[in-house]
DNA sequence: TGTCAAAACTATACGCCGTGAAGTTTAGAT
DNA sequence: ATCTAAACTTCACGGCGTATAGTTTTGACA
């Protein structure tokens, strides 16, 4: 059978093909939360068809019947993953609505890292070399996600850009400079952020993502004792560079 | 044999013995050399001793007499890439010894950004997921080359210093949250820059790497057309936040 | 209710991989 | 000339992704 069989060929009227239609959802589900309990066991590595499988009871080419590929099933799971990571960084962002905007930058950042820290291999599967032999997709394996969290991260940037374009004045980007799928979801949110303010969007993801990476990765441990603290200090400081007065 | 055995037993009186010592040195260089352009062409998941062996019509085991493990030639290679990329922003650090502090700094940034473009597999390397299985021994795997980076770091922030200090007045590092073999190489080298100029070095790391990485990853095709441009808006912000004065 | 096609799953096999054990060739040392 | 150890090969094991072919199960329809 192909793995990309999504519906069986008769149209659902029965509750017999509704039965089987649930319990190929319920494998496909079996499947990933095994893939991705194994993932936070022994790091992504450990994501194979085999032990998949042997922690199934099943045979390996069993997974043949929902994923294509080992790297469906990956990207599947960095799909899963990556939307758990904009998921949590939303919420951080949502839940401060009310608060000053250098508490919701904070807060945003502190999600960041700390969905990161609560899920390393998470973290390694979405942002680095998933898997031994692993290639991605045309056009990655999250966009949906990784649209999302470009565009929390230019939330960010707007809720600071009445104190930080003065900043930017002379910057010189146009809306020529970005992709237009992310314009499209950018523009109308954030209408008064200028090409300027997506550039920083941009700059500021990757001075977060650096370091947490960084830190994740190991490459902190034997410089520095707290990485939090250095975290922090970003952080004010991220808030200082941007021109935000600090909260009363 | 012992892979680790590095010498032969008799003390070097012969040249007959340093014959064989030359032919293993030679050797080694060729596996590493064949490592390298297998990691080149086909990514760090390419390094494989098969491949290797086959490359240098040879049988996969006899790297073991090299090598006791593939972890410890993957080791092994890490460090020399590291230390190509250590090197590679030294040089550009020295090589612009006369010139501005910004100018400077941003031929460091600029030097880094670089090697990583022109070696993003090296890139992924020495800070990603090296290779499937692979763990990093005690310590990391190029201590040496971690260290000499982060000097090189210190040295970006100690030009800086002398303008930037005033934004970092209510920073409250101490040397205690350092690691102590990275302060024996920073304080003699740059005696004037306090604990809080260390963290700089460290925040600065951060955000370079951050760019770069998501850059060499692939994060930002989807976002933005020419990450140049946005590497280059991170240097001139960069600049004006540690407050150095543009040069004439 | 019996029949049948398709879905779900297993069995076998191939070529990769790292690595251990044992055997063979080669070359420096005495 | 002989001996020893280094260098290298051969064979083997278990693990991996996955292609092919065969088997069992099950929902659909006469």
């Amino acid at each position: 059978m192909a793995a990309t069989t999504g519906k069986t060929t008769g149209a659902a009227g029965r509750g017999s093909t509704g039965r089987r239609e649930r319990l190929r959802a319920e494998t496909t589900a079996e499947i990933k939360s095994a893939a991705l309990e194994l993932m936070a066991t022994g790091g992504p590595d450990a994501i194979t068809l085999r032990a998949i499988a042997r922690e199934m009871g099943m045979t390996a080419n069993a997974i043949y019947g929902y994923f294509a590929t080992r790297d469906e099933l990956v990207t599947t799971l960095i799909n899963d993953v990556y939307t758990a990571l904009a998921d949590a960084v939303d919420a951080a962002w949502e839940s401060s609505a009310a608060a000053h905007p250098a508490v919701r930058i904070s807060a945003w950042a502190h999600a960041f890292r700390a969905w990161a820290l609560t899920n390393p291999e998470g973290f390694r599967l979405v942002y680095g070399d998933p898997v031994p032999g692993y290639r991605a997709p045309e056009g990655g394996a999250a966009p949906d996600a990784a649209r999302r969290t470009c565009t929390g991260l230019a939330a960010l940037a707007a809720a600071a850009w009445p104190h930080a374009r003065q900043h930017y004045a002379d910057s010189d980007f146009a809306w020529s400079d970005f992709d237009p799928g992310l314009l499209d979801k950018i523009r109308p949110a954030f209408p008064d952020l200028p090409p300027a303010g997506v550039a920083l969007a941009l700059r500021l993801w990757g001075h977060l993502h650096g370091l947490v990476s960084l830190e994740i990765y190991g490459h902190l441990r034997g410089q520095l004792a707290h990485p939090d603290k250095l975290f922090e200090e970003e952080l004010n400081q991220l808030v200082r560079t941007l021109g935000i007065p600090r909260p009363a």
